[in-house]
DNA sequence: TTTAAAAATGTAAACGATTACATTTTTTTC
DNA sequence: GAAAAAAATGTAATCGTTTACATTTTTAAA
């Protein structure tokens, strides 16, 4: 069957005497047609190369088999393991996906709402911008009753389903750490307050200095966004604090990596004379000197988790708006860059 | 509009009293409708919220604006900066994307293949897997007349239409650079030479050396994988050559970063002891010590110019047949993984 | 004003599946 | 062996566009 026109239920329905209704059905395996023009048909099907039109299939059922993915950038490797745990789940479960970046621009982030509204996607799943003001994007998804799911930046205050890790356990959990190696002056290097994994990781901080006794100072509060060159000002500002910090917890690896390498350069060592935690867990880590101690972030665990939820509440296996937040674990991978008081570690 | 049925041209054509074909002519801008009536169906179609239905449209036209990508992993940096070049283009020409990735395997490759197929994608971009041994897999397309372009990892000898680089002359120019350097005993450590990349990159680090006056040395070459373990195994067979080499070309900066950090907790000094140029310009390059000689490789430009040619082809504004080779060009960059001779770089 | 040409609009048949409902065939029951 | 029940198949409408061809309306030419 090379070239030439398509193959549809037609020709077979023709060639085999039949209707096509019956050949439909049992390409479907709808139980009700027999075994045995089943297998005549599915033989046929085969022999003649008939490749089933999602386009008349989809017209017909009013449904895109589509799920629509909006993520704020590609390049981390944090986003490409949710994407491949996203990918994995809705490939199984025999959906499209179509993945929207919007470059941490909340333009561009409603344009690729309007597109994949436009495009009926069966289902959403997001993660907001930096700058994303409000929600109103995405109220035709709502208002359709297409689920959207959201992860990692989310907005917990509707009652939007979520699927987060719990920033201000992780937060704590880094300073806590940071404290217990001895630090007292703890800077804490971040990104846009307005976003919620950076505002939780931020009270997971505060809390953590406030148990143990510590003060909290704004002044050791560095705010700026996730490129290299915020890391190299993030270096050079706290080079300019006085007295310097003896911590920093930075919450994104590759700017902490850059402002590591920043610090290096004017001779500070590290962790003598700071010790630094990360966040993401990224591969860079293992690589840098000092290695990076840093939060464990699950991306592919988080797109798995995202994705079955949504094609579950799809196939109406189950209803998603009964969970409201589903979070992910995550943990302390302790290296060397904050290891004042314990020796070299090489195996983590 | 909110919710309950959709609206159709028929809604748009019944509340103007015309024809469901001047709707649909207008709404494509089709010249043939009057100025008058043209604004009065967008007006109406805007207050009523008419969305186009692609699935009739598609099934009407025969034809998907989708287009798929084929990929062995997502998870490098030169892979995610494809995508998005392939992402904007095809955006912004109205296409969508389906993302297909092997993870190496070529069952899986041939997997995808067939799926993509299925779906009627109107034109596939595809970089091959690892251990992928033919093409037969994309035959039914060529078959259909569904034009594949092949990107980076392609099989030169068929006449098909590939986006590239010159990897030989890159493999020459690092070497050629370790040479200048000083060098004299290079030890070349890559990936399966079935592919054009590895197998090319060996061509020109032959090459240079030959030029030079420099004998070729079987066993300084190394060929495995692009893993973590690929990377320590290398350093431990490199520190096992007797007399140890005093140059790595070292085709992939993951790889690389690997293989230097087990190089150093072996005593080993860079450039020192062994100078090293990797290949891709991963963002860790900059943030290793010491930093990382290696190729650019626009992986953006790579995804853009491979995608545009597509869509034009598509669009019938050229016919990609005609264009056999593309070759993006690419840069040495050296930094102080590889200087011997020279001062420290931090520019770069 | 009539007529020819050009511009604008309309009619109706595709595109390829799904599925409610109708009909036929087969099996079971008495 | 007839009637009833169950199983299998068929008929035809439908999903929302696009577009070849037909028709009407407007404009230009004579």
């Amino acid at each position: 069957m090379i070239k030439g026109k398509e193959v549809t239920i037609y020709d077979i329905a023709t060639a085999l005497d039949i209707s096509i209704a019956t050949v439909s059905r049992a390409l479907k395996n709808d139980p009700v047609v027999s075994e045995k023009t089943r297998k005549k048909i599915f033989d046929l099907a085969g022999k003649m190369g008939y490749r089933q039109n999602h386009f008349a299939r989809n017209l017909r059922q009013q449904q895109t088999y589509t799920i629509g993915i909006m993520v704020h950038e590609l390049k981390s490797s944090f986003m490409t393991s949710v994407l491949s745990g996203v990918e994995k789940i809705t490939t199984e479960a025999g959906y499209d996906l179509i993945i929207a970046h919007s470059s941490e621009s909340y333009t561009k982030e409603i344009a690729n709402a309007r597109n994949l509204f436009n495009k009926r996607v069966d289902g959403l799943i997001a993660s907001l911008s930096f700058d994303t003001v409000n929600l109103d994007h995405f109220k035709p998804f709502t208002d359709k009753e297409v689920p959207v799911m959201f992860f990692d930046r989310v907005e917990q205050n509707g009652n939007n389903t979520v699927v987060i890790i719990d920033n201000a356990k992780c937060g704590y959990q880094a300073t806590q750490h940071l404290i217990e190696q001895g630090c007292k002056r703890i800077a804490y290097v971040s990104s846009n307050l307005k976003r919620n994994v950076y505002s939780q990781r931020y009270k997971g901080y505060q809390d953590a200095l406030f148990d143990n006794g510590l003060p909290f100072d704004e002044s050791l509060v560095i705010i700026n966004d996730l490129s290299e060159k915020a890391g190299i000002a993030a270096a050079i500002e706290i080079l300019k604090m006085n007295p310097m910090p003896d911590g920093a917890f930075i919450t994104n690896d590759f700017v902490a990596a850059v402002c590591m390498r920043t610090l290096k350069e004017h001779g500070i060592s590290i962790p003598g004379d700071i010790a630094i935690v990360g966040f993401n867990n990224d591969a860079i880590g293992k690589l840098i000197e000092p290695t990076l101690t840093t939060i464990n972030y699950p991306g592919t665990d988080m797109g798995e988790i995202a994705a079955r939820n949504l094609i579950n509440h799809l196939k109406g296996i189950s209803d998603m708006h009964h969970t409201n937040t589903i979070i992910v674990r995550t943990e302390l991978i302790i290296r060397n860059s904050s290891l004042k008081k314990e020796t070299i570690r090489t195996d983590v």
